[in-house]
DNA sequence: AAACATATATAGATTATATATATATCTTAT
DNA sequence: ATAAGATATATATATAATCTATATATGTTT
């Protein structure tokens, strides 16, 4: 198995972001930091790269506008990307409800070294 | 800032693991997989270098004990372990509850070109 | 004794994200 | 009008966490 990491990815975060309404790219960094509380406070490096790939997995398409007098690059969920999204969302359910069971832990699943074993 | 990744690591759930009962390496994994039904399926490949880790950064110590007629290395917390062991859960609780926040989404923490700008 | 599970270990690959840097445009102050 | 600074997009490279593949030794079952 590739690693296809643990449980969210920032790609979840944007694709959520981008149901709600086409954004360009600085506006997605101002929103998911004011969202999360400035839990994440991404780099135009590092969104950049991530979207180029959203977009190459035919997530999400792009167009330009102008707007106020300025051209900027609007993201926009396609259908696979309202797919991704619902998967992603139920990935990372799964994921945190897995870590509230070991946080929260003690009791059931410990490990009982099976019967072929003395130990 | 390096990496120091997103919100848990592996090393928080073997925490809490050690918090509970000294084990060794193979019966984390058994006692993780259970409890988490199955998210976590750690490799002995993936284990042994995160403990061997644990044990340089000095929240582990270990032991070798004589159990049912084998040797086998147990791994113990620390009082650093202990101090580690908060400081993560409080800062995956954080990112958890930041990601909530994203994908409940709508309204709050809109992106607003600040005043200088006339978009 | 062979086949298989348990148990620990390490080198190298992979992936997501971060850092550093470049660039062009627009706005504000001088 | 121009320099300074913010907005906006972009890319190459680095880093950190985890995965894969592999090795080895001991214990267990057939």
């Amino acid at each position: 198995m590739p690693k296809e990491n643990a449980g969210v990815q920032i790609s979840l975060l944007l694709l959520k972001l981008l149901e709600e309404k086409d954004m360009y790219g600085y506006e997605m960094i101002a929103t998911l930091a004011n969202r999360s509380e400035e839990v994440f406070q991404l780099k135009a490096g590092t969104l950049y790269p991530i979207l180029h790939n959203m977009e190459k997995e035919n997530w999400v398409q792009t167009y330009e506008a102008m707007a106020d007098g300025r051209i900027r690059k609007y993201y926009q969920l396609t259908k696979q990307g309202k797919i991704q999204l619902q998967e992603q969302t139920a990935k990372w359910k799964k994921y945190a409800q897995a870590i509230q069971n070991v946080l929260e832990g003690e009791g059931k699943g410990d490990y009982e070294a099976d019967k072929r074993c003395t130990f």
